[in-house]
DNA sequence: ACAAAAGTGTTCTATGTACACCCATGT
DNA sequence: ACATGGGTGTACATAGAACACTTTTGT
């Protein structure tokens, strides 16, 4: 009977469980998407060119082994970001665990994926040590897929190594639909103390990948930000081509989330 | 100068990263939130009393290491959701994976958490090997947080073991910010293939613990599901205490997502 | 004077919410 | 007949999208 097999599915349980260090314990790495827009206001991910294997000579985004028992899976994050980029208290968020036994050939690695959001201004690329180049790559997308084009570099989906492809995917897809209701947007802002509304649509526009109505983008920011009292008016203006923009500042309700 | 320094930073991380086999890799298990609703429409959690240290006697979700290199994350915790409540081909999701270095005692162990949503007529709860116990617990918000009651058992936020009171505050978190944009709920319908308004109304309102508006709950199930084809009318009705209630299907758009 | 970008205001539609009222059943 | 839940319809407030128009600068 059905209860049968279940006490018996019980004690097969108990056997594969009761030692758990019989089984291999896999590593565990931090994985980071890291994002910025670049000078013409067009979304950029960072890749590095792996030096060793495998995959060696393929792109990939940036990662590296959890140090166990010395750190948590947040500062892992926070320490591969900062040894790529320098830069250190930017918009960081854990985005989704990656583990298909096979997605790393050498023996079973757990992908801890984040995102990073950095305003260009601060990053300063640093090719890594098992990275022969790191770089910025324009992101394209057309009907295959997503194209990542540096200069006269381009590179697929396909070409990147382990599943990051599935990874920077999802990276960018999480971002598209939480930029509607977090704040994640302001995180690419050159400066949270002092922006136009057009800079911050223009990294709305960036993300969501299509052209927004200014009048109603300002409505929507102050309504939602200015009357709310989670930005305020800084009653200053700064002079470009045309009419002088007003410029606002982000009040930092809780560091960041 | 700051290139120098970024420099010695770099070749301080070749050293910690080259070999990365000179940290200890840390366990991985799967814990998993397992809610369903009781015979009154409450939310209920699984929760087992643990047989072994450490935590020993007291209550935690359920969880089991990862086989790695033999399964997947998502496989690892369908197989503990089975063994638990032998119930397979249930909605299981991904919900955030914690790592802290200090969770727990013994040593480094990375928990990926998921979160189940199982009808209680499927569910056929086993108290599993290093549980003494296993059973269903009432959710009751009160100012202090979350307490779990079932029967003359009581227990609280805190009495849970590792950091599993996070998990579950993220869970239902989560829970309720989703309900409204994914389609989570079916998956505590007795049957997809035959529920009346109602029935899905008081999931809704179960998990947002609050009272909804019956005509308004209709207008838009019937516009976002029932108009757009993702759920179709059956033409039955069934009868219960007032007006008979009419029966609707949940057309499956890609197994569950 | 003109182009360019910022900023104001109006209109239309969709959605969420409150609520008055009718309908079909069991008892 | 009446209580109980199912089901219909109306009204109002708010949010999003489209767009016409004005303002203030640089050249």
């Amino acid at each position: 009977m059905k209860q049968q097999d279940q006490t018996s599915k019980e004690e097969r349980d108990f056997l594969e469980n009761y030692d758990a260090s019989k089984y291999e314990r896999p590593s565990v790495t931090t994985d980071i998407a890291i994002f910025t827009l670049d000078s013409s206001d067009e979304l950029n991910i960072l890749l590095i060119n792996r030096g060793d294997f495998p995959y060696k000579n393929r792109w990939a985004i940036p990662g590296g082994f959890l140090h166990a028992g010395m750190e948590s899976l947040d500062e892992a994050a926070a320490r591969v970001l900062k040894s790529e980029t320098g830069v250190d208290n930017v918009f960081l968020k854990q985005l989704y665990t990656f583990g298909s036994p096979k997605r790393d050939p050498r023996t079973t690695v757990i992908s801890v994926a984040y995102t990073a959001l950095v305003p260009k201004s601060l990053l300063h690329i640093q090719s890594g040590i098992h990275a022969k180049d790191a770089r910025l790559f324009k992101i394209k997308y057309d009907v295959d897929g997503i194209n990542f084009i540096s200069g006269n570099i381009k590179v697929t989906e396909d070409d990147l190594a382990f599943d990051h492809a599935e990874i920077v995917r999802m990276a960018i897809s999480r971002l598209r639909t939480r930029i509607d209701y977090e704040d994640d947007a302001f995180n690419l802002l050159k400066d949270k103390n002092e922006f136009t509304i057009s800079e911050l649509k223009k990294i709305h526009e960036t993300i969501k990948n299509r052209a927004l109505d200014l009048p109603n983008f300002r409505k929507t920011f102050l309504r939602d930000y200015v009357a709310s009292g989670r930005a305020i008016d800084l009653d200053r203006t700064v002079n470009s081509k045309g009419k002088p923009a007003r410029l606002y500042k982000l009040l930092e309700v809780n560091g960041h989330e």
